[in-house]
DNA sequence: ATAAACTGTAGACCTAAGTCTAGGGTCAAG
DNA sequence: CTTGACCCTAGACTTAGGTCTACAGTTTAT
């Protein structure tokens, strides 16, 4: 159980980018007495997992599919995996994707540059 | 040699954005009598570059580094590689974090959900 | 008991990457 | 010779994803 410097230190994450994500339903907490936020420890996996996906060009609309649905626990696991497998399929796109872009660099660095009209 | 309409179709991206484009320096034109912008057939290649490079996280100002390389004909070939290389090296992390992320998403899909306190 | 370090909310502000609008030229077809 | 489809610029507007500010309550350490 952690207040919300803590999981921000934690995940390296600015306090205000957390409270923002909660209100854009990606992560979840409950109040202490005073009105402090505190998060469950799983929460910082829940963050990576968000931060992970939108260096990799997800939007935190696609993250916050995934991500509410593990912080919640109301899905039926049936709906889960199939979103889980709907997830898998658009990584896997990007997949390869990023293999075709990578072949790209690696062919215009080893010859002269193919896209350039001659040298 | 492309007027701005045609390439705009070809590459599936608005006339307005690829005006933004030219003027983040991602691509070159010259300019007809009448002002109009015509563009090399190779620029063709060059935006999917960069919208492909947006799929997967790049920044504008991160592609027109290398695209800015590439449509201007004013690059050192060495400097160039050298730029190549350092955009491959942000792929293979890319790549790894995204086969790292497929295998959160496969792991959690197949066991119930281990993110998630028990079901 | 008081200062420093946290936490809360609400709302303004910021950058990136577009999109849209207004106002005006260009060009080919009928 | 005018209509419709293009093109131009400049600037306003939009959405996403944050960040910052102001103002207020709380906790911790001294």
């Amino acid at each position: 159980m952690l207040k919300i410097g803590e999981l921000a230190k934690r995940v390296n994450v600015s306090v205000d980018t957390l409270r923002l994500y909660e209100r854009r339903g990606l992560i979840k907490s409950e109040r202490m007495a005073n009105g402090y936020r505190v998060f469950d420890t799983d929460m910082e996996r829940i963050v990576n997992l968000v931060r992970q996906g939108q260096r990799l060009g997800f939007t935190l609309k696609d993250m916050a599919e995934i991500s509410s649905a593990l912080s919640q626990n109301d899905l039926p696991a049936e709906k889960m995996a199939e979103l889980l497998q709907s997830k898998l399929l658009e990584v896997d796109h990007k997949l390869s994707e990023l293999s075709e872009l990578r072949h790209l660099l690696e062919t215009m660095r080893s010859q002269a540059c193919p896209l350039r009209k001659q040298i």
